[in-house]
DNA sequence: CGCACCATTAGTCGAAAGTCGAAGGCCGCG
DNA sequence: CGCGGCCTTCGACTTTCGACTAATGGTGCG
């Protein structure tokens, strides 16, 4: 099956397992096209260039993303492409709000390949992929997180990097020079961004943020495999 | 055992609950002393009333302050009080987490009241009382994570204070009125702030304190009980 | 008492943040 | 084609922030 031109997207800061995510597609359906991306620049790019992709697979832990604002911003800029996420968190929860925010499967990274050539293969179907034992269903998301992601997903592209950056906790300056433009122009992206998150200044937008931060277990073990 | 003159200091912004701890201690120990704390500034002035101590029961979840800050402030100031975490949440990396910030002991919010007269019994006895099946040993607490506290405790009790506020978005002129001095008092703070943790504007101080943050699960269910 | 530290305030100054209006580009739609 | 709408960009202006200096008062300690 699934042996028609489809294009696949990958995104992942990870080298590593990004060829491998690549090579499993390859794998499981040659003729798929792949597109990688590894940033939230490069990946608003590749999605652009891709209105007609059939998935992506989206790392959580993303540089310079924090937690579900990018799934919650993509999937509401292109709610035909399937999302599904990877992470290297398995907790129950974050696979619930992810599914929540509009993912259509969840991929552990701890996952055998067999797994996610599975997972893979079902979401191109148009099931949703979860983890074995895990339910999607259950409660709401949280009401002020929902609010949240639906202030994100009425951000402009450039709105939403602005926003990104902010909440690393960096100057309009610094901005501006990443992003080679004035920093006039950054000004007036953060007051747009101020005005559609509903908050009075730049602190209050990075706490919104935060909100949709996925809190790392940590302690616990670090991905030997 | 423990009739004893004591003093037990009672640290949470849930009024049912809080009596209610008050109450079990007053049942398993009539001679001691109660006093309770609602909130940050006041916990701040009972701890400071009342050196003498013998225990502190700290919710986490205190308005004003987030996660782990205030365990870890009143930990440094005060290092001859145990103090013993009281939370909804029963993650095991919260628990981890609250025992390496320096806590006696962790009592989940679910527990019965026979649990929570034995856990505050073993840490009045100079124990380290955790939930069964938790163990306190494992990783060390992320390095990130333990600079920040350090950070915090070397902070004045004034300028831990306006630093909460500023994690809440609040402006220096909304700060200096509720603290009713002028705003130029509150730059001070800020300015030392700024200094002690090593960061350059209050963002990323306030993103500093995030870290601290225990993210709530969520989405599992309220606390019926 | 002298000393150190904290809290408070004023005032100044330069930098950063945020508001407002506006110009140019791009795209769809009649 | 021309028009409107949206995004991006920008400069000018006001407000806020943050550093610095300087001063006053309280508090604890040898």
């Amino acid at each position: 099956m699934l042996s028609e031109q489809n294009t696949i997207i990958v995104a992942d800061d990870h080298p590593l397992f990004r060829d491998a995510l690549s090579h499993a597609i390859g794998k499981l359906s040659p003729g798929t096209a792949i597109v990688e991306a590894d940033s939230l620049e490069s990946l608003q790019q590749v999605v652009d260039a891709h209105p007609d992709a059939d998935l992506l697979l989206l790392d959580l832990n993303m540089p310079g993303v924090s937690g579900f604002s990018a799934l919650a911003y993509i999937r509401k800029a292109h709610e035909s492409l399937p999302t599904v996420v990877v992470s290297a968190l398995d907790d129950a929860s974050v696979i619930r709000r992810a599914i929540q925010h509009g993912a259509s499967g969840f991929i552990p990274k701890s996952s055998s390949m067999q797994v996610i050539e599975d997972a893979i293969d079902a979401v191109l179907q148009g099931e949703v992929w979860l983890p074995e034992g895990v339910s999607a269903d259950g409660d709401d998301l949280d009401d002020e997180e929902a609010r949240i992601a639906a202030s994100l997903s009425s951000l402009t592209p450039q709105q939403f990097r602005v926003l990104m950056m902010l909440g690393e906790g960096l100057l309009n300056k610094q901005i501006a020079y990443q992003l080679d433009v004035s920093e006039a122009t950054i000004k007036a992206h953060v007051t747009a961004i101020l005005r559609k998150m509903q908050v009075t200044n730049r602190t209050q937008a990075v706490l919104a943020v935060q909100q949709l931060t996925v809190k790392a277990p940590g302690l616990s073990e670090d991905a030997a495999s």
